[in-house]
DNA sequence: AATGAATGAGGGTTCATTCAT
DNA sequence: TATGAATGAACCCTCATTCAT
C-alpha cells in the first residue's frame, strides 16, 4: 500500500508473531494457546496482534502454513551413502528426517499432532493436515515406485498402500512411543524389510 | 426448582456424568471440554457435577479410566476364520478391532488422540496413555512370538520391534488418514506381508 | 422432646460444633468462616450442622454467646497481693486478665475484634459486643468507685469516663500493638497513674 | 453495548475505582467486598476492573494506600487555641482529629478496623496497619516529649509508653464505644490529666 | 501502524441451604 | 438423628475481540 519498506517491516512483524505462535502452540497445544500469551511473548500489545491477525483462526492458519513450510525445508543433513541404490538412500533419508524431527525439532511433530487432533473439528486445520499427509504419502509412493522399477524393491508391493503403511508407521511411532534413537533405528530396519527384495 | 431434582444412586450418576464427559471430550477435544457443558448435557447443576468430581482433573481422569476400559472390552465381533493359523487369526482380529473402532466407535480413537496430545504436558494423561500403549504393544508382541514359534511367521523378525511397527502403523493410519474400509484392508494386507513367511 | 439422654447428647453435639466454630472464626475471621469447613472439622456432614444450626447466623450467634461465656469464666490466676488496697488489686487483676488473654487465649481478643468489626452491619453481633462492652465498663466503673470511696484513688476522677479510658486503652493496646509482656506492664503502670492519688 | 463505553484517563479511572472500593470495603468489610460489586458501583465491566487491578489483592492494596493517604491529609479544621501551650494544642488537635473521623469520616475508622482484623492473616494488610500505627504512635510520642521539655507535661511520664496508652485509648474508644461528642470530650479530658502537671 | 481502554461471554469453583431418605 | 444428593447464586478471573486515538 504505502512504501515497500513499510510493507517489508509489516512482513517481518507478521513473521515474528508467527514464530512466537508456532512455539507456543507446539509447547502448550490448543488448550493453552491464547492470543494474549502470544502477544505478551512477542512483546506487542494484544490489539496489535489483532491488527495483523484479525482473528485467532487467522493466526492458527498462519502457523499451519509455517508448519508445512518447516516440513518442506527442514531436513536431516544428507549423508553420502556409498554402495546403496538411490531408492534405498531416499527411503533412509525419509527415516533420518523423522529421527531428526524427533530429536532436534520436537516442535514439528508436536504441531503435527495438534493439527491432527483439531482436523476433525476445524476445516482449515483439516486442509493443513491433508496437504501435509498427501505430500508425504506421494513422496514415499514415488520412492517406492522408482525402487520397484529399478528392481531394488520387491515387485509385489502396492506402492500406494505400502506408502500408507510406511508413513503411518513412522507417524504412529513418533506419535505414540518415546523411542530411543537406537530403538527407532531398529524400527526403521523392520520397515525396510517390508520393501526390500 | 427449574429441573425437578432427580435423585439417583451415586454410582449411576457418576457413570452418566462420565458418559457425557466421554462423548464431549471425544467430539470437542480438550479445547471445548468445559465442566459447565458436561453438566448441561448431563442435565444437572454445575455444582452437582463438582459434588461428584471436585475438580476438572478428576473428571478427566475418570474419562481416561473409562477409555482404558472401553479399549479392553469393546472388540470387533469375532468371525470364525477357517483354515487360518491361530496367530494369523489373532493378528487379523487386531486389524478388525481397529477397523471396528474407526467405523463404529470413532470416539475411541479420538479420545486416544486427545490424551496423546495432552500427555506431553499432563502426567496423569501420560499415565493413561502409557498404560494403553504398553498393553497394546505387549499384546501384539505376544501374537508375533506365538506365530514365530508356530513357524507361521518369519523367523527373522524381532517381535518387539515389529510390534512397534505394527501398532505404530495401525495408529498412524487411523490417526492421519481417513481411509475407506477397502483401503484400510489393503493396508493391513501389506502389514501382514511383513511377518508372514 | 424424647428421652433426656438424647437431649443431652444433642447438647454435647451442639457444644462440640460451637467449639470448632469458635476456633475457626477466631483464626480465619468472618472472611474464611464457612459452614462447610466447620462441618468438616467437626467431622459431621454439612447437612447435620444445619440440623443443629439452621442458618449460618445462628451458628455465629452461638459463637458470640460462647465468647461472652469465655470472657466471664476465663481469668488470669489470682495472685495474692500483699499490702495492696483491694481496689488496686482488682484493677491489677483486670490488667492481668488482659495479659492472660493476649498470651494464653489469643482467640478471645481475635473474636472480640471480629465481632467489633461486624457489629456495624449485623444487629446480633452488635448485641453480643454491647453486652461485653457494657459488662466490662461497668465492672471497671465499680472498681473505680470503690477505690475512690476508699480514698485510694484520686477524688477528682469521673468513674464512668475514666472507665471508658481504661477499657478503651486496654482494648486499643491489645487490638493495635503486638506488645511484649514487659511493654504491656509498662503501659498498665501508666494507666494506674491516671487514678492513683 | 449496554453501557456506553466511557473512555477515561487511566489515572482518573483508577482513582474512581479505588474510591468505590474504599467506600465498599469500609461499609461492607472484607466479607461483603467483591470485585463484581466494586465494578457494578463504578459502572464498569468486571473485566475492566481486572484491567486496572489484575487481582483482588491488588485492589485491596490500593485501598490500603489510599487509607494511609486519607489519615495523613484529612484532619479536623484547626481552631486557634488561645492561652494554651503548643504541646497541649497539638494533643487536643489529635483528639479533635479522632472526633472528626468518628463523626465526619466514619469510613476511616471502619477501614482501620478491617485492616486490623485482616492483618493477622495477610502480610500486606499487616504492612498497611503497621505503618499507620507507627506513624500515629511516633507523632504522639513527639508531642509528649516536646510538652515535657517545655515543662507543660509531667516530668515522670515515659513518652513512649504514654503514647501507647493515649493512642490505644483513642483507638479503643473509637473502636468499641459509640460515644456522643460530649462523652468523647469527657474521655479526652481524662486522658489529658494523665500528662498535665 | 500501534496501543490502551473496554467489554460480553464464559470458565472452574465455592457456598449456604434444601430435601428425601 | 443424620446424611448424601442436589442446587441457585455468586465469586474471582480469563479470553478474544472491538474501538477511539
Amino acid at each position: 500500500m504505502t512504501a515497500p519498506r513499510t510493507r517489508l517491516q509489516a512482513d517481518e512483524r507478521r513473521r515474528s508473531i508467527v514464530d512466537v505462535a508456532f512455539e507456543l502452540l507446539g509447547t502448550e497445544g490448543f488448550e493453552g494457546f491464547t492470543t494474549r500469551e502470544v502477544a505478551a511473548r512477542a512483546k506487542i500489545n494484544s490489539a496489535t496482534l489483532h491488527h495483523y491477525f484479525p482473528t485467532k483462526e487467522d493466526l492458527i492458519a498462519a502457523v499451519g502454513a509455517r508448519l508445512a513450510e518447516a516440513f518442506a525445508t527442514e531436513k536431516a543433513p544428507t549423508r553420502a551413502q556409498v554402495d546403496v541404490p538411490p531408492a534405498v538412500a531416499e527411503l533412509r533419508q525419509e527415516f533420518a528426517d523423522l529421527s531428526f524431527y524427533m530429536r532436534r525439532r520436537p516442535l514439528l511433530p508436536a504441531l503435527y499432532r495438534e493439527f491432527a487432533s483439531r482436523a476433525r473439528r476445524d476445516a482449515s486445520a483439516r486442509d493443513v493436515l491433508e496437504a501435509l499427509n498427501r505430500g508425504w504419502q506421494e513422496k514415499v509412493t514415488g520412492i517406492l515406485e522408482r525402487g520397484r522399477r529399478a528392481r531394488v524393491f520387491r515387485n509385489d508391493i502396492d506402492p500406494g498402500a505400502t506408502a500408507i503403511v510406511i508413513v503411518g508407521a513412522l507417524w504412529g511411532v513418533v506419535s505414540l512411543f518415546d523411542l530411543s534413537p537406537a530403538a527407532f533405528s531398529r524400527t526403521c530396519e523392520e520397515l525396510e524389510k517390508l520393501v526390500l527384495r
